[in-house]
DNA sequence: CGAAATCTTGAGTATAATCAAAAACGGTGG
DNA sequence: CCACCGTTTTTGATTATACTCAAGATTTCG
């Protein structure tokens, strides 16, 4: 199940040509950046807390998340992971894993290793920047998901994550119009918002309720974009997309 | 209120020191990276969501958090700010804040300019990863609290905060065996924790009847520290202390 | 000392959890 | 294609946790 590679990888490429235009010398790098591709059935640990990783894994295809368990085995997601995501890239500077990932459906998982890492942004420190930042978006992402779990009502927390989830996957391209995939299961959204799967259905059906979400199978459609933004307070600035489009 | 100094700041050296050994080339190049120290007073902003700052603040002395606010007003804290952290170093590679930054007690604070920080790092890369290092602490911290917030109940959760603050305080020596100040009111706690200051209090009288706190003006001592971990589930793993006395 | 902020207490209410079970769905193999 | 199984979604009834509102006590600070 597992390859190594010396291919593009279009979401992230794509992530970072928002920011600044690659020169060809950069661009070259990033699509030969050695890379051990995987392919990962649904619901399985691709690194686990404690772990100590040299190297660090970038999602090709298909939904993960990032999530943490307290003592008595309640389960926290603490952010989901999309295409062109690195959700541990942390580890390249951060020996010891605080959280662990798992898929949600079935990924294509790329693992570079830190020193093939270390490498590019010796050679190509703009790259370095870039992925820099990247990392600061994610933390940009747990602000906003402290809020959302810590200060807004579960109705507004879930249409906030529904936006949240639209405009990522349109920067990555895996939208049409307001409509994409969602593999993503009412069990799984109640331990991302911090709240019982029983309670998750019936804020959900408020929302089908109030025509604001389509939901059903792997399937969301947005009707009412703006009243959903404003259910969810989504103001999208926090996910630090430059193009202006993906984020309006 | 401000001015200009070239001078050490012990609190952010002392962690750069415990990751890695400083040259003299750093640790002098750190000693005179170009600061404007103000004093600041309790309970004032030092930079709003949606400014575009040029500059990153460095906690010299004094409490402060980073917060977010929800449309109709309902704060949260996401982080407490302590001596040595540089709560808004992510606005070096992102151009607006998300999230506001405040005063708890007064503050000394040292305004890095961010061409100041883009030399060094040119100069000194190892000062670089460190800082971004720091940042991947943070976002780490976000991480947990995620958890606190989302799956602990209040009681735990405080226990938890009152751990983290005290293992935070003591990797900068701001602690005397298991008391520190702490000048934190229990509406900033409610504000942190997602809940009200009414609960807030009514938690923190049970924390103290059973004898895991001493909490009294500005002074925290915990008289069972053991208990006091096990009452918050803490493990201080995913503060990356790498001094392990630090994190005991 | 006095004003403002903070902490504390109480009573009633709302939100969401828990427990339990039924219906619907999705994939599989015969 | 259909029957079957496990998963996911849905519903209902009860309970627990935390909120709201309101007022009083205490502390802090000028």
């Amino acid at each position: 199940m597992a390859a190594t590679s010396h291919h593009h990888d279009y979401p992230l490429i794509r992530k970072l040509e928002s920011i600044f235009t690659l020169t060809d010398n950069e661009r070259q790098a990033l699509e030969t950046l050695p890379m051990q591709i995987a392919a990962i059935k649904a619901d399985q640990d691709i690194v686990r807390e404690g772990d100590r990783p040299s190297r660090s894994c970038l999602i090709l295809s298909g939904f993960a998340c990032t999530y943490k368990v307290t003592g008595d085995g309640k389960r926290q997601i603490v952010s989901f992971n999309l295409p062109g995501d690195i959700p541990d890239l942390q580890s390249l500077h951060l020996k010891v894993l605080d959280n662990s990932i798992s898929t949600i459906s079935p990924c294509s998982v790329g693992f570079i290793a830190h020193e093939a890492l270390r490498d590019i942004f010796n050679r190509h420190p703009r790259i370095g920047v870039a992925f820099w930042r990247e990392t600061l978006i994610d933390a940009a992402i747990f602000r906003e998901w402290v809020l959302n779990v810590g200060r807004r009502e579960t109705y507004s927390r879930m249409a906030h994550v529904f936006c949240e989830l639209l405009v990522r996957l349109r920067a990555v391209g895996l939208t049409k119009d307001y409509s994409c995939d969602l593999p993503i299961t009412q069990g799984e959204f109640a331990d991302a918002l911090g709240v019982t799967n029983v309670h998750v259905n019936r804020v959900v059906q408020q929302l089908r309720a109030d025509g604001l979400i389509e939901l059903s199978g792997d399937r969301l459609n947005i009707p009412d974009w703006e009243r959903l933004k404003q259910a969810g307070e989504f103001d999208p600035t926090y996910l630090h997309l430059e193009d202006e489009q993906a984020a309006a």
